[in-house]
DNA sequence: TGTATTTCTTAACCTATGTGAATGACAAAG
DNA sequence: CTTTGTCATTCACATAGGTTAAGAAATACA
């Protein structure tokens, strides 16, 4: 049970851990679910949570002065997801979550948090890497965006996310690669003459 | 001596840290000095400092498939670089490091690195707290970059670090605007005409 | 000093993407 | 089965920023 969680555990840490101590994580994550379109976490409100994926999909996005939203990241099975921020700091958050599909979640606390790491140091070395793998993700689009023109930061999203084109609604996918939605129809349809 | 440092730690960190401690810590690190134009780090090697600059002014970028090379961060006194990517996975750094400015840095490697977490709580925090706010601030650029004009991300960095207005070149702060080095010459020429 | 090198500015032209508005295709709700 | 709302597409036009090229200004160096 669990499994997926689990691996992806131990695909992080780079080890294999032991049954008592994934039990032990486990006890520390309360399962929750939400309905399509529904917030797991509000901007302005402390995120005090930090989620895994077990089925669905959701995704992070920021409102910018002019009122337009801006997809930060996406998450599904098996992936986490959280304002790391606001979780950290008990700052207010800048993010909002939302459930793109029915979604089936895993959720640990910060109190639990701070339990896991303390109790556990492979978890401690588990969440360091997970935010580092979030900072080093974050440059290489930041990189990407600067340098590369929308067409291209479609297609490699398209051929690293492939399963992401399919569930996602393009006009998410637009908002995440930074333009309109008007301008990546434009895109794909300039696409679909090459092949 | 060192006080930059100390109280760099201590903001960080929210809180005093003793004599002894910032002794034992200082202890780890090594005095450094680089020319103008010469190398912290470069691509494809292995990132194996920390920077912390006591003197002069550098900066990290990184260089994409068309040669091109773009600002990742600047530092100056009282400011951390590396890349931090490398220097936690050991793998080759996609990140150069070059000095703007002649530089006195203290670095800190990575064997010292673990010896300070493993020994003081307080520095696992401290380091915790650096990525953390490392990761913040990409995502804040990213979200600027995405939904602000490079006219309107000008003005915001000539007001958060007017100092590096007056020392950094102004193609490299184009390049960390994300834009060329004529586009920003244009765009001072239209504000200089609005004031 | 003068000369070379680097950095900054300007200008004319070009292209990718934004804007606004209209239309069609579905899917959800009644 | 209709109505309504959501999402994707298309088009005409506007514009920010890229490109190329040239010269001016600043800085380094001999």
């Amino acid at each position: 049970m669990k499994s997926l969680l689990r691996s992806n555990i131990e695909k992080t840490i780079n080890q294999i851990i032991t049954d008592n101590e994934f039990e032990q994580f486990l006890a520390l994550m309360s399962e929750r679910t939400f309905d399509k379109k529904k917030f797991l976490l509000e901007e302005g409100t402390v995120c005090n949570q930090i989620y895994f994926v077990e089925n669905g999909a959701c995704y992070s996005s920021i409102t910018d002065l002019k009122g337009e939203k801006h997809t930060v990241q996406f998450a599904i099975e098996g992936h986490w997801i959280s304002d790391l921020y606001s979780f950290f700091s008990s700052k207010k958050a800048i993010y909002t979550l939302e459930a793109i599909e029915p979604l089936a979640v895993l959720a640990m606390n910060k109190e639990n948090f701070q339990i896991a790491c303390d109790s556990m140091p492979c978890f401690d070395r588990f969440f360091r890497i997970l935010i580092q793998n979030a900072y080093v993700s974050v440059q290489y689009r930041l990189a990407k965006t600067i340098s590369e023109e929308a067409e291209t930061r479609y297609a490699e999203f398209s051929k690293l996310y492939p399963e992401l084109i399919q569930r996602i609604p393009q006009y998410l996918i637009a908002s995440y690669l930074g333009v309109k939605p008007q301008s990546l129809s434009r895109i794909r349809k300039a696409n679909s003459h090459k092949k």
